[in-house]
DNA sequence: CAGTGGTCTAGACCACCCT
DNA sequence: GGGTGGTCTAGACCACTGG
């Protein structure tokens, strides 16, 4: 017979007031017992007491307040977590099949160089790519970054990894911010033959732009996907409602 | 002369071991100095030097493994935050006027009722709103949930408030979660009339379905964007990169 | 003032990992 | 085995809140 795993003490604490606040016994702000109270409670220190709170207030169930108590906090349902990593861009179980549409070195246009805050006629590096399921072509990515004088390119790296990824490989730098458009768009003419879509199908074009630490832009990225075959999906934060 | 502020002890290990890192001194993969010679480097107790460690894992900076030690985590910057609260729906310095449409209650039809997974012919409540800011009108606003015999309907709660806060309101029910889901589309003749557009404006369409604790479908909601007027924003989480 | 949470200690024992 | 983090204690003093 196999020895039971032992929960820690501070995880009942924590397990008992998260179901009682799941159930309605606790409502959002309601004062939960005292940390002496619960200390005398469940016989053990008032440390532990403290983390198994944190643990509560690391998933968003209570509010701290000094000199005041813990309180239930409302569940804010209005922050959502999309995630744009390349597995989970489309349906997992459809894997994704990636061609490579070319990769330039070219002198930065105005809407690269505004975008990444270089100077016109900077040489960035620019990669299309075409990304398909089983059903057929879903989008179009391009990506830009800027060149780096004796980094070699490597096209594997560069065409076939997340943007994030990419990123950190290529310039060496942490890139620690990413911001995202979301918009509408019709398909052009040029997208509707390299999507074999009809012209003018809606399309959703995500366009990112990562930072450094320091705020410097590291790269640019634009994907435009087919409607008809993709949609976006976010899930309420804080996503882990588990201890 | 007013007395400096003194900042905790677990605070200094957090800030300073933070800023190794933002500045690359310790890079992702990389060993952090094991809780007992930072507890010895900084003369403080080793439940002291574990409180600053567990700020820096709260902001995703480190990952802790049993029986090897802290290590410096890779910034997952492919999960986006997005804020659907109304303030923040539009710029926030463009404020945004609501007019209501309609309030109705009537029998689902198969749509609502996959939707909140109803019978069909359920009494549901059905609102209708127009969303504008300065410019013009933005947004059609629908939103639907099951009705509730002998609770008062308030037009004001239910026209003039976050989704998520008239689920709650109304049902009395915490709604704990929400799904999302973004597509494009095309405005139809009734949208783009509503929205004083012309027909076939690309738009986006926001579908938000919200549960209860038990997995229960409180509401339903589906909110069409003018795509000239409104882009949707995200930014990378974990937000706060503060500690 | 009494009650709350915030910080901190100086130990202890355990579970895990590696060699 | 020796090193790491995980849990836990029984105190202590501080800072903040409210009556």
């Amino acid at each position: 017979m196999k020895e039971q795993f032992q929960e820690p003490a501070y995880y009942r604490v924590a397990k008992d007031l998260k179901k009682d606040i799941e159930k309605g016994n606790l409502k959002p702000g309601d004062a939960i017992p005292s940390e002496a109270q619960l200390s005398r409670q469940y016989n053990v220190s008032r440390m532990t007491v403290r983390q198994g709170l944190s643990q509560l207030a690391n998933i968003g169930y209570i509010k701290t307040v000094q000199g005041k108590g813990n309180f239930v906090a409302r569940p804010s349902v209005e922050k959502l977590v999309l995630n744009l990593s390349e597995e989970n861009l489309f349906n997992a179980s459809d894997k994704i099949s990636i061609k490579l549409l070319g990769v330039e070195v070219i002198k930065a246009g105005t809407q690269e160089s505004r975008k990444l805050a270089l100077d016109v006629s900077t040489k960035i590096i620019k990669v299309a790519r075409l990304l398909s399921t089983r059903e057929g072509p879903v989008a179009i990515d391009t990506r830009c970054l800027p060149y780096l004088k004796g980094k070699p390119i490597l096209e594997k790296e560069i065409g076939y990894a997340a943007f994030p990824e990419v990123i950190n490989h290529y310039s060496e730098i942490l890139s620690i911010r990413n911001e995202l458009s979301i918009s509408p768009t019709l398909l052009s003419e040029a997208e509707a033959n390299q999507l074999k879509a009809e012209k003018h199908l809606p399309a959703l074009c995500l366009e990112q732009v990562l930072f450094a630490y320091n705020g410097t832009p590291l790269g640019w990225s634009k994907m435009i996907c087919r409607g008809d075959r993709y949609t976006l999906q976010a899930d309420s934060y804080p996503h882990s409602r588990e201890l």
